[in-house]
DNA sequence: TTGTACGCGTTATCAC
DNA sequence: GTGATAACGCGTACAA
C-alpha cells in the first residue's frame, strides 16, 4: 500500500501537494498536478480510509452501522438489501451486525461502530426504550431508526404503517365471514407488535366481535412459537376458523403446525400472515400476507442519514410507508 | 468519546500508564492501575478502534470483509450467518457487501476493505480467474475462498464437494426410473457449476445414457432463468421426465415455470434441485435437494481466517465439506 | 514503575 | 502555488 510519502517523493513534491491534487483543491499548477497524477497511477495509490478517519471531524469516514435481528430473516435481508444499495450509490460502505434479539449482542456492536466512527447507524431498536440506543443518540451520533421506533427520543425514522396493515388483514377475515379468529403476536416489549395487536382488536371491536383471551397467545416472532402456538390454539375445544401471525417466521410455523393436522387451508382454517415471504407462490398454499415495502424501508432509512450527516441538526423527519395486502390462497 | 489524553489527566497519570492498563501490561502497581481504572469507568472510556489500527502492523483491526453475490440470497445468507457468529465469538466485527456477481461492485469493495486495513477476507470469488481477487492476495492480505475456488492460485479454502452431490442428486433420478433428465445449470466460469455438470455428465455416462444437448441449459443463477429454462425444457416435442437444476433461486424458478402448465410434480415432471431451502417444508411440492452444509461453510472460514491472521506463513488449508441428499416430494 | 516522545497516514493551517 | 508542520488517538521504545 503506497503512501502519501512515497508519492511525493517519486513526484518530487511535499507531500501537502498530492493531498492536495487529491482533494481537488485548485490551487495547483496543471504541470505539477500531471505529474503527481502519474506517480499516483504507478504506484497504485489509494488513500487509506483509517488515517482519514482519525483526522477527520466526522461525516466523512463514508462508512455506516446496521444492526439487524437477524440477516436470515428475510424481512430484515430486504431491508438490508435497500440499506446497502443506497449506501453503495454514494459510494458508503457498511458494517453489518446480527444482534439476535439479544440486548448485550446489540451493545456490544453499538461500542463497536462508535469505536470504528462510523458517520451513523441504521437500526430496528431491541425495544422502545432501548437503554443503549437512548444513550447512544445523546452522544451526537446520527441515528436511524427503521421498523421500530423508541418511545421518548425523536429521531429519524422510516415505518410501516402496521396499525392499517393489521386492520386491512382482520378486516379481510372478517369479511370471508369468519368471527373466532385466532392471534399469534410478537413480543410485546416492540411497537409494531403493539401497532399489530391494536388493529387486529379494533377490527374486531368496529364489528361489535368481543376479543377473546383465550384467542390471543404471544410468541417470540421465531418460528417455532408460531408452530407451538398454532397448534395450541388448534387444540382449543372451540378452536379459532382463522388465524392472524404477526409476522413472517411466526406465519411459516403455523403453516408447519396446520400441515401435519390434515387441516385444509383455508377450509378448515384461513391464515392471514404479517410479511412477505420469499418464493411465497410457491408456497403450500401461497399465503395471503401484508406485504411491507422493506426495500424501501431500508433505502428510505439510508437516505436519511446520508441527510443528517451532512446536516446533523435539521429536524427529525418520520417517513411512514403503507402496507398492502397481498390476497392469495390462504384466505 | 473520552482518550486517553482525558482519562490520564482525570487519574493524574501519563497516557502510557492508561494505555499500559488497558492492554494489561503488568509493569503497573496495584495502586495507579485502581485509580486509572477508576478514571475509565468514570469516563467511560472506549478505545478508538481508528487510531489502534493506524498505528499498528495488522491482525489486531479485529475487523474482517466479507463479499458474496447476494444476501437475499439464502445460501450466501447461511455463510453471512455462519462468518458472523464465529466472528462474533472472536470479538471481530464484519464488513458486509453485496457484489451482484459484479465485478466491478467486488473491486470497489475489495478497495475500501484494504483502504479500511481490514485483517482479512472471505469470499467467493467471481470466477476462477478473478483478477481482482488473484491481485490481493499478491498483497499477502489474508483471504479466505468460500464455495468457489481459484485455479492458479492457492488459497484457504472451504468448498463442498459439488461433483458427489450432483452425482447423488442424478443418480436418485435414474432410480427411479428417469432417463431423459434436463440440466438447468448457472454460468460456466464458476467451478462449482462444472463440478455439478461433470456430476451429471458422469452420472449418467455409468449408465449407459448419452448426455443431449437439447436437455442441458445454462442461465445465470437467478430465479428468472430458471423458469424460462424449466418452461424451454418442457416445451421440447420430447420433454425431459426429471430436472436437475443447479442451484436454490433457479430451483425455485423451475417449480414457478412448472406450475401454471398444470403438470404435476413428480408425476409428470420430478425436480432435484442443488442447495436447501428455507422453509422447504412448506413448499408445494417440498423439494428433493442437495443440501449444502452453509453455516459450516461460514463458520469454518472464519475460522480458518483467524488462524491465518495469527500465522500469515502457514500453508493454504483445503476444507472439503460433504453435501447431504434430502429426499422430499418432488422425486 | 512511570513519563516523554515518536510515528502510523491523513487533512488543514500556516508561512514562504 | 507550494512546502513545512500540527493535529487526530493510540502503542511502545527509551529515558528517567
Amino acid at each position: 500500500m503506497a503512501t502519501l510519502q512515497e508519492v511525493a517523493a517519486r513526484a518530487r513534491v511535499s507531500i501537502a501537494t498530492v493531498s492536495r491534487v487529491l482533494n481537488k483543491s485548485d490551487k495547483v499548477v496543471p504541470e505539477t498536478r500531471l505529474t503527481v497524477e502519474q506517480a499516483l497511477r504507478e504506484l497504485g495509490y489509494r488513500p487509506s480510509r483509517v488515517a482519514r478517519r482519525l483526522r477527520m471531524n466526522s461525516g466523512r469516514a463514508h462508512l455506516v452501522g446496521l444492526i439487524i435481528p437477524d440477516i436470515q430473516n428475510p424481512f430484515y435481508a430486504e431491508i438490508a438489501r435497500g440499506v446497502e444499495d443506497a449506501a453503495y450509490a454514494s459510494e458508503y460502505a457498511l458494517i453489518l451486525c446480527n444482534s439476535d434479539e439479544n440486548p448485550d449482542k446489540e451493545r456490544f456492536y453499538l461500542e463497536v461502530m462508535q469505536a470504528e466512527s462510523v458517520d451513523g447507524i441504521v437500526l430496528p431498536p431491541f425495544s422502545d426504550t432501548d437503554f443503549a440506543v437512548v444513550e447512544l443518540i445523546k452522544t451526537g451520533l446520527p441515528v436511524v431508526c427503521v421498523d421500530r421506533s423508541l418511545a421518548k427520543v425523536k429521531t429519524d425514522l422510516v415505518e410501516v404503517d402496521n396499525y392499517q396493515g393489521a386492520l386491512e388483514a382482520v378486516n379481510h377475515l372478517l369479511d370471508k365471514g369468519h368471527e373466532r379468529i385466532g392471534l399469534i403476536e410478537g413480543r410485546s416489549q416492540v411497537s409494531t407488535n403493539r401497532e399489530r395487536r391494536r388493529g387486529y382488536l379494533d377490527a374486531l371491536a368496529a364489528r361489535g366481535i368481543a376479543p377473546r383471551k383465550e384467542l390471543m397467545r404471544a410468541g417470540d416472532f421465531k418460528q417455532e412459537s408460531g408452530r407451538v402456538l398454532a397448534n395450541e390454539l388448534l387444540d382449543l375445544r372451540k378452536p379459532p376458523t382463522a388465524l392472524f401471525v404477526c409476522n413472517n417466521l411466526m406465519t411459516v410455523g403455523a403453516l408447519a403446525g396446520i400441515h401435519p393436522r390434515r387441516l385444509r387451508v383455508p377450509e378448515d382454517v384461513a391464515v392471514v400472515g404479517f410479511d412477505d415471504l420469499p418464493w411465497a407462490e410457491a408456497l403450500d398454499p401461497p399465503p395471503t400476507v401484508v406485504r411491507q415495502p422493506a426495500y424501501e424501508v431500508g433505502r428510505q432509512a439510508m437516505e436519511l442519514l446520508l441527510k443528517r450527516i451532512v446536516e446533523p441538526t435539521r429536524p427529525p423527519v418520520t417517513v411512514r410507508l403503507r402496507p398492502e395486502l397481498v390476497v392469495r390462497k390462504s384466505t
